[in-house]
DNA sequence: AATGAATGAGCCTTCATTCAT
DNA sequence: AATGAATGAAGGCTCATTCAT
């Protein structure tokens, strides 16, 4: 066991941990020794690499949110027509890496943490904005500005209240299901349309 | 001065100050002490008459419920046609009652501790279904089943949605431009149909 | 056993233990659950009371400079030349109600305490100059201002000096001999003399 | 680069850092990190180096109980006449090398800390016995033993207070107010005397 | 009907200390 | 010679909950 460099591991093992934790409890209410015992470290490691708790939670959702966004540059990377950017940037929201039941409830967590944190706010607001920017890049070559925007506005409403409704919903989450229903929204709105 | 009848009084100052107290801190984490507080009276005595933290809180989830159903019963009762039906439950949802600060924090929290308690998830399912049915008591008229099965996921995600959304700005709630946005769709959706 | 009107009781008595176990440890560095043990409470009922403790730390600094003041405004108001008065401050300093281990341990700890804490810092400011103008209300009779300042500045030293060696010493402090140390410095410096 | 001979310069370096940490603080309560990162080198060479924080804090009073003696020596070597002798071990005290803001508060917190270590008071005595006997290699030429005891407790109880009353105060020590004091003191019970 | 008094349990956090490298 | 890694132990503090009055 080498006993250098650890810490990029260690530190990626507890936001893993963390993730889990929060996935399982369904809430922040998890505590430091909760995670710290499923990274199979002490809570006092814990508090060596991320200082405090805020801290942790707030790396955490970072990571979260940094996942979410190289998924979506890869997918958008690998994709030809505006309307294609549009379905692709759906498509990752769903996708098995980030519609896992763990992945959610951290999510709707850390949505409602936020109305506390204002850290935390800020980041998901560059989420949103990534979000709808991501949309737009795909919209604006369809719609006018003006109804690009509504329509970005629509979309990341409804990928977000999909996720939220998930946690109503027991056993595995059901992303077809979920991506149909935004593409049906999308098609009603895209179809036959295309820039002059 | 009579002692008597204090416990209805009591009860829903306490849940009021409950829905209060989760309003300004935008999340569950608020004491006995503080709510008990709010409501003028001690901790002990929220004890006395909820038996414990939990079952405060399921009762204040289920008040903000019964509200909501209550103003959607009578906006339902007002209205004709299939197509008003559907934007009357909708209207209800963004309402100056329902679309305040508090509440939409209180809901937040609430959906995010259903991951936890069974007995708040059993709750926001009943919730959950029926906005489905209000909403499906307007579309069956316009839609076939199916389709209105789908419309209504659709417009109740988007409802979830643009509540979670609001946790992200600051200010006033902008009831007009959510329910712009929903009336967007179900029109483009429902214009010019209607079941043969 | 009231069950009411506890307070003034409860903080008594866990400043009085505090005192105590501050005086058995030797510093400042006791517990909340020590301290609480010996009020016969638990800590939480400390913090109740206190809020934290540096709180309690503070009030009980306070009270014991409080104590001091009590009884030193006592001997004041029984003694009648100006000589008197000098000798009285200084015995009360070394009365057995304040030359006790446990109130000299207290004293010096919060002394070094001073340099971190501002407010006690503050506090000890107040009882220097307390000790300062009562050693004035009798030297300005006897000796010129200037000389008078002089004097009182040195018996406030001696005083603190013979307080801290105290702690080098095992055994019950010896007043007696710290009296005629002082009053020695006193009387080569008074004897003789008397305002014109 | 040989790493040899490292160990002196590092204890030196460690127990500097601890007479400075002390000093800021204005406490023992400094960490091993705080005192080893001041040092520039990681906590567990300090351990390394000195086994416990015990003992680098007693190492420490140790340097600056030796520092004084070694000025009071060097400064006794000197000086002449008994009279000069006497206000020779005064001035030392009172020197820039000792009453630094730094030392004055190191020196108090180990005065409280012997309190509760016997190692430590076990140092402060040696100091003591060697202050009190400096002050009598001058005084028993100019005063009785009985009288120079008495004088010579009476100066050290004196050099203490002063010190821990700068404990007090803000800015700079004032050295020479503090011996001007202790020189007034002696001079009221020296002047005129000579040993028969 | 109502509350002050009181506590047990639990959590975050800190820190001296150890160990393998 | 030196350190990053790691932890056990302990302390302050919070809070839901109980109970006697």
């Amino acid at each position: 066991m080498p006993k250098i460099g650890m810490e990029p591991l260690r530190r990626k093992a507890l936001i893993d941990a963390t993730i889990s934790a929060i996935g399982e409890r369904g809430s922040l209410d998890v505590t430091m020794s909760e995670i710290a015992g499923r990274a199979g470290v002490s809570s006092a490691l814990a508090h060596h690499y991320f200082g405090a708790k805020d801290e942790l939670l707030f790396a955490t959702m970072r990571h979260i949110l940094s996942e979410l966004n190289t998924d979506t540059r890869r997918a958008l990377r690998a994709t030809g027509t505006a309307r294609q950017r549009v379905s692709a940037v759906v498509a990752v929201s769903f996708s098995d890496d980030q519609f896992q039941p763990e992945t959610i409830a951290a999510w709707l967590a850390f949505y409602v943490e936020a109305q506390k944190s204002s850290a935390l706010r800020r980041l998901l607001k560059i989420y949103a904005r990534r979000l709808h920017s991501n949309l737009m890049s795909g919209l604006t070559g369809i719609l006018s500005r003006r109804e690009a925007d509504r329509v970005a506005e629509a979309t990341a409403a409804l990928i977000d209240g999909l996720y939220i409704r998930r946690a109503l919903k027991d056993g595995v989450p059901d992303a077809a299901t979920a991506i149909a229903l935004v593409e049906d929204y999308l098609e009603t709105k895209l179809s036959g349309r295309s820039l002059p």
